[in-house]
DNA sequence: AGCGGGATTTTCT
DNA sequence: GAAAATCCCGCTT
């Protein structure tokens, strides 16, 4: 698979990956689900956690594009977001929801989420990072290999994307830097 | 449907 | 020491 398409700012990698494919191999189990809903960070941004410049937890964001940045928080939660840009900028897209696909996706995605099914499964991204097993174990990881692919898809055409205020940030509230397959049921919030 | 609070720990100042 | 790219539950309309 050829990542060139997210050699460049992370806006543009941001409704490039809308409708791209992850697939996820769990314990010999492989998992597919449809991006439908990301945000753009970059180091001009305020909200960003390359705006400060390069630390040892944004590094990776620094680096050339296709590789995951999974990062820990609220003492709970991971999230998922997948590196961008050329080399030695830090950019990176926050993966927020994701649609399941196919027969087997929704039972297994459900063994790693007690309790939720359906659109709860996923439609957030600490969510998706629980269902799909992402942990800061994968931080770093090449998209281009199992047991977590990145398959880019044909772009979505601009018209069914839908552009917004980012979601959960204090600083750059006003930048319409989230991205969003219009009508998709997976959506975190309208 | 909408609001408010608590959980819990990494990260950088 | 404070904040954090969140989620879930319980309470009120």
């Amino acid at each position: 698979m050829d990542f060139s398409s997210l050699n460049t700012t992370a806006e543009e990698a941001a409704r490039r990956l809308l409708g791209c494919i992850l697939e996820r191999t769990i314990n010999g189990h492989t998992v597919r689900c449809r991006i439908v809903e990301t945000e753009a960070y970059d180091e001009t941004d305020a909200a960003s956690h390359s705006y400060k410049g390069r630390t040892p937890r944004t590094e990776i964001m620094f680096g050339p594009p296709g590789y995951l940045y999974v990062y820990f928080t609220y003492g709970m939660h991971y999230c998922s977001n997948v590196v961008v840009g050329p080399e030695g900028v830090g950019a990176a897209v926050l993966i927020r929801a994701v649609e399941p696909i196919g027969d087997n996706a929704e039972s297994i995605l459900e063994e790693q989420r007690q309790g939720k099914t359906g659109k709860d499964l996923t439609n957030g991204p600490a969510k998706l990072c629980q269902a799909l097993r992402i942990d800061t174990a994968l931080n770093s990881h090449n998209l281009q290999k199992a047991p977590l692919k990145l398959l880019l898809q044909k772009p979505v055409e601009m018209r069914d994307i839908v552009v917004t205020t980012r979601i959960g940030i204090r600083l750059a509230r006003d930048m319409p830097w989230r991205f969003y397959l219009r009508g998709n049921p997976y959506v975190s919030k309208l």
